[in-house]
DNA sequence: CTCCAGGGCAAAT
DNA sequence: ATTTGCCATGGA
């Protein structure tokens, strides 16, 4: 084991660990990280090689270890960038806020969930793997399915005897095997959903770098329910966690239509007018506020 | 047993 | 143009 590097990340407020850490802790078998003592594990690809990573909660920010793996100089800036990315650390969220206050149904939450951030997926192909093997099946299962799929496919590297992996590369998921995603209980149409969109990574025909340079929030969605698989739901949600576009809301989600209802913020989840209507009040914060929902649901009614 | 989960697609009205 | 059946599994 090389020596323990351990430097510091500076936050903006409103931020609160522990809010963040209850979505990445809540239940779920989520393979992509684990929680150890308060602090977050993850394994990343820096360069081609495998690194892990602790963040843990310091006076004014974060702490974060690289737990294994070589440094290298310019590791500390990247790794700083991707849980900028991870944690939305570049946004003042003031503005979300202001709006939440005016919001008598909603104002609560600048109190019960202050400083919790939009925890997103920065790497474009795992967010659209992730929104289309969740779709329809409840939680539990789905991570379930990711697990297989990742401890399968993707590389990980041991840790005083455990195994951390990273989301598996699209040209190693382009040459999946259906037959074997169906072993592992994925439905025939999803183990082609993956396997295709995979391909598409694969040939250089869609990628982060080339849904950015779209510009416009139309053109991304077009351009990804363009693909078999991906809706209006999954190619937003995508959108939402890995590009950040604030309006790309997952509409139909069950989560969110559950949450508008429980705060009696539509009359019913057919309700289309009285949702174009409250996010019409929240523009450029649409995902902030689906966030928020989502987060209210945890909370016992 | 039935219903439905962080939907999407294709076939049938 | 809009509705319906289907997928896969498991928890409620």
């Amino acid at each position: 084991m090389n020596q323990e590097r351990t430097f510091h990340i500076p936050v903006p407020a409103p931020f609160r660990f522990e809010e963040c850490l209850w979505f990445l802790d809540r239940n779920y078998d989520d393979c992509m990280h684990t929680i150890q003592d308060q602090t977050i594990v993850k394994a990343l690809q820096y360069e081609g090689n495998m690194i892990l990573i602790r963040i843990s909660k310091a006076p004014d920010g974060l702490d974060v270890s690289l737990l294994e793996g070589h440094w290298a100089p310019a590791m500390q800036q990247w790794i700083e960038a991707y849980i900028h990315d991870w944690f939305d650390l570049g946004r003042d969220i003031t503005p979300f806020y202001q709006l939440l206050q005016k919001q008598k149904k909603l104002s609560y939450m600048t109190d019960a969930f202050h400083g919790l951030r939009l925890l997103g997926i920065p790497d474009l192909f795992e967010a659209l793997c992730w929104s289309i093997i969740g779709q329809q099946i409840n939680l539990s299962f789905a991570y379930r399915l990711k697990r297989r799929l990742t401890e399968h496919y993707g590389q990980h590297m041991l840790h005083n005897g455990v195994a951390y992996y990273v989301f598996p590369e699209y040209a190693t998921l382009a040459g999946a095997d259906i037959s074997h995603l169906r072993d592992m209980q994925f439905s025939q149409k999803k183990a082609e959903y993956l396997q295709g969109l995979a391909a598409v990574f694969d040939s250089g025909d869609l990628s982060k770098a080339s849904l950015v340079t779209m510009g416009s929030f139309e053109a991304q969605q077009q351009a990804l329910t363009a693909l078999r698989g991906i809706g209006i739901w999954t190619a937003n949600y995508a959108l939402m966690k890995s590009l950040r576009v604030a309006e790309a809301i997952p509409y139909g989600d069950v989560g969110l239509l559950q949450g508008l209802v429980n705060h009696g913020l539509i009359k019913d989840r057919k309700d289309q007018a009285g949702i174009d209507r409250l996010f019409h009040k929240f523009k450029d914060w649409e995902t902030y506020l689906v966030f928020y929902l989502w987060r209210s649901l945890a909370v016992p009614a």
